[in-house]
DNA sequence: TACTCATATGAATATTTGTTCATGTATTAG
DNA sequence: CTAATACATGAACAAATATTCATATGAGTA
């Protein structure tokens, strides 16, 4: 959601604290590094698919398990798992008509328990 | 996001995977938990706040700084730094006119970590 | 006091995004 | 081949959200 037509207005900070900020920005990662990270977040940021995550952790279900599971539509299931599956969060095997999804890597459920430590700490 | 008008239609998985499925559901922490954790998630799935928060990992900033250092307005900067106190990520103190903003804990740091090295190993 | 600077905030707006609906594709059964 | 089943997908729509603009607040200063 960018936009910018305005230019940036500047206060005294900037001459007071100049050697930071540019110490700051030499130590950041690429632009495009960080935009990417956010995408990756982004994609634990929806609870459709933290519970699909979830019940990933425990066993590998097809579709139709997820969506009854979760008590929505086959098709909203199927539209999250694209999004699971692009990011490289989930993994499918085909069998007969059935597609059975679970997760990549255990790394996912890793990320997952850190962030509810968080959450549950506060 | 929430919908849902219409019933949910049912495959004959919901019948051979029924025990699979009905542990996995006892599994599952409660709907409220889950929400939390994607309301968590959600905060870093933002590349101004993601930004934010590296820099943050370098050195505790003022407003304008970091208005600076993303070449933004210190408006669109205070709106999500108010994002991220909300969610405990950062905190601030005040000097005179001006206010420095600092990580809450350095769990944040670790679960930026994280997450890079995530995309770093796809 | 009046004035300036740094920050906060409410409303409006444009973009993004999650679900639904309709339909398409792949596989199996008859 | 035809029908049925499981899943995928494009378009449309509603809801969420990030930024801008205007303005308010709070702290120092003349």
């Amino acid at each position: 959601m960018a936009r910018r037509n305005v230019p940036i207005e500047k206060c005294d900070c900037d001459i007071i604290h100049q050697e930071v900020v540019d110490r700051v920005r030499g130590r950041l990662p690429q632009e495009e590094t960080l935009y990417d990270l956010a995408e990756f977040f982004k994609v634990f940021g929806d609870s459709t698919r933290i519970r699909i995550l979830w019940a990933l952790t425990e066993s590998e279900m097809c579709v139709c398990d997820i969506a009854n599971l979760l008590n929505m539509t086959q098709s909203a299931i199927s539209h999250q798992l694209r999004v699971l599956k692009q990011a490289a969060l989930v993994k499918n095997r085909r069998d007969g008509k059935v597609v059975y999804y679970s997760l990549d890597d255990d790394h996912v459920q890793q990320i997952l328990e850190q962030g509810m430590s968080h959450i549950n700490e506060k």
